[in-house]
DNA sequence: GCCAACGTTGGC
DNA sequence: GCCAACGTTGGC
């Protein structure tokens, strides 16, 4: 058995937000197009992995709940669609730069935790999320940072 | 809307 | 390979 790892993973809630994911169910997560998400995404992510995940460009911006890996890296097709936003035209079909992951709605938080909250927790001293100018969209999160914030989420 | 903190691009 | 200019992210 692989040890789990644990991650936050962030989306504008305008364009994709917990309650889509919980109505969807499941959802491939794509349109990233930064190297280390994509490498996090495709090289370090394992089935079963348990996500944060975290509303950012929200009022507040905070961590809504959590979701699941439930598959392997895929191409994301995106990247050869002309007409969308995430195209790139020097992604190769045979060889994508780009790739997305299938996730799963596990569950939303009867309580929303604010990033405010995290940046105050002594507990969650250390945590990506919570430096100054963090832009990374897909981060690694340590497990009892994990378990910390589920607790808050419970209310 | 502002701006800090990056990441990317391209000239040299 | 350097680095200035530019674009994007995302909190506030």
């Amino acid at each position: 058995m692989v040890k789990k790892n644990y991650w936050l993973m962030k989306s504008e809630p305008d364009a994709y937000s917990i309650d889509d994911l919980a109505r969807d169910g499941r959802e491939p997560w794509n349109g990233i197009r930064n190297y280390q998400a994509r490498n996090f995404l495709r090289d370090s992510m394992q089935e079963g992995d348990l996500a944060l995940f975290y509303h950012s460009n929200a009022t507040p911006p905070g961590v809504a709940g959590v979701m699941k890996v439930v598959s392997g890296p895929e191409p994301d097709e995106l990247a050869f669609d002309p007409d969308s936003a995430y195209f790139d035209p020097k992604s190769n079909p045979d060889d994508p730069t780009w790739i997305q992951r299938p996730m799963e709605f596990v569950k939303k938080f009867p309580r929303f935790i604010p990033l405010k909250e995290l940046k105050e927790d002594p507990e969650l001293e250390g945590m990506l999320v919570v430096r100054k100018g963090q832009r990374l969209s897909i981060q690694p999160v340590e497990k009892e940072h994990f378990d910390h914030i589920c607790r808050l989420g419970k209310g």
